[in-house]
DNA sequence: ACCATTATTTAACTTTTGGTCAATAAGGGC
DNA sequence: GCCCTTATTGACCAAAAGTTAAATAATGGT
């Protein structure tokens, strides 16, 4: 046929081939390649579970199941790996520094923190892998709520009280602790919906709407944190 | 040994062997075994995830895994049969009634109901087979979502509204939805925490305290609705 | 251009696991 | 107490899935 000769068509499709189903035996260093495993991996294990098999992760790779052993010796250490590696790289200690800015009144920092927050964590991959994390051993899960609760809350509580205009340093009490998570948590249902359920929660030509309504949210827990804890004492 | 015949002692140890490996081959009417397997299967499949493997399962029932498919035809036929079972026992038409009472307060509303569907609702079986469920198809998760949303989201809304001394009976806009789903999700968010990441949240000794935690949030959710969504319109 | 290294594949093994079927025996009805 | 129904089991199968070892062939260095 005639448009056979085509380069630039034939170009296309032989580059096409190449990737899909490689005849020829493509290298990568070792480094680019384990990369990109554990990258495939956090995707097929966020959507599939620990459960889902090697053969099928492997298979969008273009390569054999058995070349994981090769990186990884075991399944569980690559799952471990995912594990590492999504936990890791999603969270940021300038939250902390965000929360201590000399220069920003609580309302911002809250607002700020929880907009960069659910952007950082509220996205599929996490969502769903600190979930079947959870579900199955605790060890991201675990790993995660303790700086949760060693690096944050402390701060979210101490910046609530700023805002209250009370200047205690007590310990946070359990009941000033429940009622940060019940905004926390509340924000972290907009992932679980959007991921877990499969919700698409609000219209996506819109990208300040979730911004909006975290605001909505964050103002009212200020607010009502004012009237809760303000009965009586300075 | 002298001790051997001990009565108490050989009995307890006999009694013991019947139970665990059963020499006698019992034998249940259809239903009783029918129902015994389906309440094994809730609470194996909320604690291991669908893929728990059929052998294991029975295991604790001292039973063959064969025995299943006297049953039920097929693993998936046992998966449904699960989800049916735990979404109809759990979704209570009470809720429907409590809130349309004419002789509560939207407040008093608002209170009971999510006391009694944190109890209903915020249990080990349930949380992690509607998750799982989420994480897989969304089988249950769906209907139980449908559910909330045309049964009980615009109860709550119109109680919310009629807190708030608007009396609109227009579609709940986005922004009303999405702060009541902040509350919701708080809520729900305690069962997460509970029964996906293993933390235990308050003292089990004070049976009061989540009690006393929903109602600041709830108080906290329909005073700031005064202030969110009265601003200029009556 | 050759060679040594090692990334990658092929083939095979093992265990696990959903599912089938014929054999067994418990228990209720006569 | 016998017998018929059927709950229950044991042996077995096939496909799935983790893992291993040897063979193959890119690639970089000389």
């Amino acid at each position: 046929m005639s448009f056979a000769l085509d380069p630039i068509f034939k170009n296309s499709i032989a580059t096409e081939v190449v990737e899909i189903a490689g005849p020829a035996r493509r290298r990568m260093s070792t480094t680019d390649r384990k990369r990109q495993i554990l990258d495939r991996a956090i995707q097929y294990f966020a959507k599939h579970g620990i459960d889902g098999q090697l053969r099928n992760l492997t298979k969008g790779l273009g390569v054999t199941h058995t070349l994981l052993y090769h990186y990884f010796p075991t399944k569980d250490a690559l799952i471990k790996a995912v594990y590492e590696d999504v936990f890791e790289s999603r969270w940021k200690p300038e939250w902390e520094l965000l929360l201590d800015d000399k220069n920003l009144t609580p309302e911002e920092k809250l607002n700020a923190f929880y907009i960069d927050y659910s952007n950082t964590v509220l996205t599929y991959d996490f969502v769903r892998i600190l979930i079947f994390s959870g579900l199955s051993d605790h060890s991201i899960s675990d790993r995660f709520f303790e700086l949760l609760r060693n690096r944050l809350l402390p701060r979210l509580i101490r910046e609530t009280r700023k805002h209250c205009g009370r200047s205690s340093r007590s310990k946070p009490s359990q009941r000033e602790l429940e009622f940060l998570m019940g905004l926390h948590g509340g924000i972290f249902y907009i992932g679980m919906r959007r991921w877990i359920y499969g919700q698409a929660i609000y219209d996506p030509g819109n990208p300040n709407t979730e911004q909006e309504i975290i605001q909505d949210r964050i103002n009212s827990y200020l607010t009502s944190a004012k009237t809760l804890f303000n009965t009586g004492k300075k």
